[in-house]
RNA sequence: GGGGAUGUAGGUUAGCUUGGUAUACUGCCAGCCUCGGGUGCUGGAGAUCGUGGGUUCAAAUCCCAUCAUCCCCA
């Protein structure tokens, strides 16, 4: 590898794919497993994602949501139960066939999903309305096979994920349940990860099979393409009447209980770094980084070096005792501009300059990653840096809106349509209703219907394909 | 579902046309020097050339098969 090739090779503008990848692979988050369509997570990778877990572990019981733990095999007989769901499922589903040489009279199925297993035990939990409301989530795994398209995080055979399943004495009480969950997604991934999205629902064409509605986040990416960052369904009674889920209510009549299941996945991890990174490499919000502050001592001699590391070593203590994740590059082979390309590959969103000039001065150097912007602060001035963490993470989603805006726009006719779905981008357009249109567009477009936004207004028009009475407005968009 | 490309050291790669046991950079290890945007010197380790078979005195190279991975388009 040439000195020119130690770090991003390839424009994010000219070739988005390759860029997306060289990211992931050197920033170390994550390497091909030897297996096709796996990855491993390394810790860069897996830091993130616990991040991610926590917050939403903390909102999840502020809400009542308590974590289980699932087996990954499903028997067919179970899997099949739910006939549409199945049918959802079966071409993506990886078979154990065999325990050592002997061959299985029952297949078992490495879980896409468990929402059959899940509601065959909780059949056996509930018996009374007091059981009732009960909700469970579970951080696990699902296998899906992707033999084409793979690419990590966003398309792999099995990925990361929670989901949660919860069962209700009534149905408002579930549809209340699926929009609160989806409120709860939607502030994480905006908080957190500092990704604009639009919730909605899906069409009846795209929502999740064995649900009575799907209600979804969508992102758009730099490149145009439109991205799921999660959903939450309203299952009805779609599952509880197949694995008799049911109650005795007040008046001890047996009522078979309303569902909701819902999940986001290691796919906010990609979606973070397509919003976020740029040509030098990954560009993490403060709040979800691994490291927040990486300090970086220059020195010329002894001497020097035992001054900087003195002061390095304060601004350590102090940085840490306020919570920062703080980390001081010590390594001696290394140059200071190794060390600076080195973090912002990593995309650490702050660096710490500290060299015999800035003793001097008494005053640090602070390098912004997200906007590559250099500041000198004060040394009495070290408290600050809590403050401009934040201002990064609210500046960075401020940012995203803004690309998200130049990416969406709204659409009069079919023409016009086609014309702009070349080039990507959320497209809002008036349509009838009906699949027949959906389809064709699709087949004609490429572009889907991402989300049916809440706030969809004003929908009288007319449908830009069939030219009938429109119904709403929702977003079009090709998908990863 | 369709198409394209590639497998040689940890990574990137030369060699393949015209067969003779492999080139370089980077990374890694040891030592010294440096250090304000990818440092300089010296020494060292590291490759059953994806796998299986065939042709040949001889295969990274030619032939057949196979496996794997990546990319693009619906």
């Amino acid at each position: 590898m040439s000195k020119e090739e130690i770090g991003i090779t390839v424009s994010k503008e000219i070739d988005f794919s390759e860029w997306y990848t060289q990211v992931v692979l050197k920033a170390k988050l994550a390497d091909y497993a030897p297996v096709k369509g796996l990855i491993v997570l390394r810790p860069d990778g897996y830091s993130i994602w616990e991040s991610l877990k926590t917050t939403f572990d903390r909102k999840f019981l502020k809400n009542g949501i308590r974590n289980g733990f699932l087996p990954i095999l499903i028997p067919e007989s179970l899997l099949g139960k739910e006939q549409k769901h199945f049918a959802g499922f079966n071409p993506e589903v990886f078979w154990v066939t065999h325990s050592g040489e002997n061959v299985l009279g029952d297949r078992l199925a490495l879980r896409p999903t468990s929402e059959t297993l899940a509601y065959t035990m909780y059949s056996k939990w509930i018996q009374s309305w007091r059981d009732l409301p009960l909700k469970i989530n579970f951080w696990n795994t699902a296998l899906r096979a992707e033999i084409k398209a793979t690419k990590p995080f966003l398309r792999t055979s099995e990925f990361l994920w929670q989901e949660g399943h919860t069962v209700h004495a009534n149905q408002e009480e579930a549809e209340n349940e699926v929009m609160k969950i989806l409120e709860i997604y939607k502030n994480t991934v905006e908080d957190e990860l500092a990704i604009p999205v639009v919730t909605g629902k899906k069409s009846e064409k795209e929502k999740f099979v064995g649900a009575v509605y799907t209600t979804t986040m969508e992102a758009i990416m730099p490149d145009g393409k439109a991205l799921q960052m999660g959903t939450s369904h309203f299952l009805g009674q779609n599952f509880s009447v197949p694995f008799e889920v049911k109650f005795a209510d007040k008046d001890n009549i047996e009522q078979f209980a309303w569902q909701t299941s819902w999940g986001v996945s290691w796919r906010l991890i990609g979606a973070m770094i397509m919003v976020h990174g740029d040509d030098k490499g990954l560009v993490l919000p403060p709040k979800v980084a691994p490291i927040q502050i990486v300090i970086v001592p220059i020195f010329k001699s002894d001497d020097s070096k035992e001054i900087v590391f003195k002061k390095v070593n304060e601004i350590y203590e102090e940085l840490e005792s306020k919570q920062i994740r703080v980390h001081i590059d010590d390594r001696v082979e290394l140059t200071p501009g190794y060390k600076f390309n080195d973090w912002e590959l990593k995309g650490v969103p702050l660096r710490i300059e500290i060299g015999p000039k800035d003793i001097e001065k008494e005053q640090i150097v602070l390098a912004k990653r997200y906007n590559r912007e250099k500041i000198n602060l004060n040394f009495k001035e070290i408290e600050k840096i809590v403050t401009i963490l934040d201002e990064i993470q609210k500046d960075m989603l401020k940012i995203a809106k803004i690309k998200a805006k130049e990416n969406t726009s709204i659409i009069s006719n079919y023409t016009e349509f086609k014309s702009k779905i070349v080039k990507g981008g959320f497209l809002y357009a008036y349509w009838c209703g009906k699949v027949e249109c959906e389809t064709k567009i699709k087949e004609e477009t490429g572009a889907d219907i991402r989300v049916i936004p809440f706030e969809s207004k004003n929908t009288d028009g007319k449908c830009m394909y069939c030219q009938e009475q429109s119904i709403t407005i929702p977003i079009f968009a090709r998908g990863y």
